[in-house]
DNA sequence: TGCCATTTGTTCGTATGTATT
DNA sequence: AAATACATACGAACAAATGGC
């Protein structure tokens, strides 16, 4: 009856609409009084103090005995320019930032429907699949799972292993180029899995980038499927 | 990291981790027994369970007594794709599907220091903010918030308001074409406003896309902040 | 100085929802 | 099905710090 039975908690969607308000500028500096957004949002002003202190403990406002709480601006996030020749190093470096890569897991699969398709290969092959952590100045900012023929690339894993880098993985196994042909973005929220390597909240969300890379004569290399932490980054497109 | 303290429900975070799983095509036909799941996802059997109903509720799964529980597909999404040349209606007439556009709000605002720099204009130019929503069929699928220059373009909001299309209110202002420079993708949580607007959950999630259209000459026209429904769409980018 | 309104911080109690056993 | 433990939410006070008058 008191719970909407979505299982989101009240302070917690509170909470969200601050962090909101503050994300599109309608909040600047500082937030109404505690017992006006309790009246505001319909809620206790418990409520309300609670949903402060998770964006406090986020570093995104400070609360001052007797002045008010302030905002304290979000953290920026890195701008990650996805495009033909995107590189994950080449990207983070441009941002005068140190890139890492290292690897999570890997196993041998046989291609599902989808990725044949995207791989142009047929259904069943044998694949590498990868999972790889990325980070800038050691901050994770995105999991990828990888899917590589196993037949053309038999020494992909220990490549990335060794390296941190799929650039580098690739040139070792004769791919001096590749390009990206399109990429397809979704949001979702984070995986309990992808929450640990990314160490970050459980409710996190992610942006959902599906990707294929083909060589310089336009065979498929490699098909992605990269989870960016939403916080931490932003994807630009030029067109 | 699992703790019941960050206001979201054990169940939910089950119920989003079968979700997940469905949409990535982990798990494709049959879920896993409830007491399986229970042990893998390290909770009570009776949290499964409600899990389970509230996905059925949604009807991505149906429970059938003695049987097992069994995936009855996502419903797909509208694929949008995003280049120098986006128009809202032309992206969803090629999915065969009918577009509308209809104006939620509108008033003059003074340019702030971001949108003034991405619209090379001074700061505190009076501008014209318009609130827009956009469906397929129906459905809602964004919602919008444009800035344009309110001198250039006097009766852009009229416009709008009469035809439900961006491209056809700058055609009657006289720009014959307009092109995409950048997009920025971000995602975020639904606030209040437009979880109404779209007709969703209240803690669902959106793609926020912003960007700036030109004139043929390079001349920015718009500042575009953009909200798509997550669930019902993705976002393509063709490089 | 003092007074007072405002605002955050703290402590009771009570009721309801969630999760496990 | 019932009992238990814990988290969430509300209500009413009071304390402590701030700033204007």
């Amino acid at each position: 009856m008191d719970e909407p039975g979505d299982g989101v908690t009240r302070w917690r969607r509170v909470a969200d609409q601050i962090r909101a308000a503050i994300g599109d500028g309608s909040v600047a500096d500082r937030l109404p009084a505690e017992g006006v957004m309790a009246e505001r949002f319909g809620v206790n002003r418990h409520t309300v103090r609670r949903a402060i202190a998770a964006l406090a403990a986020d570093g995104l406002v400070r609360a001052e005995r007797g002045r008010g709480t302030f905002v304290t601006g979000p953290a920026p996030r890195l701008v990650y320019e996805v495009g033909p020749r995107t590189r994950f190093s080449e990207n983070v470096l441009s941002q005068a930032r140190r890139p890492g890569g290292r690897l999570i897991g890997s196993d041998r699969v046989g291609a599902d429907a989808e990725i044949a398709a995207l791989l142009n290969c047929p259904s069943g092959l044998e694949l590498f699949r990868i999972e790889s952590l990325h980070d800038a100045d050691g901050l994770p900012l995105s999991v990828a799972t990888s899917w590589f023929p196993a037949a053309r690339f038999p020494g992909i894993v220990g490549n990335f292993a060794e390296t941190g880098s799929i650039t580098e993985a690739l040139l070792r196994e004769g791919v001096a180029d590749y390009r990206r042909r399109e990429t397809r973005i979704t949001a979702e929220r984070l995986s309990s899995s992808d929450a640990t390597h990314l160490a970050a909240a459980p409710d996190g969300l992610v942006l959902v980038a599906r990707a294929v890379d083909v060589d310089l004569r336009g065979r498929p290399i490699q098909v992605l499927r990269t989870r960016f932490h939403a916080e931490r980054m932003e994807l630009v497109f030029r067109h």
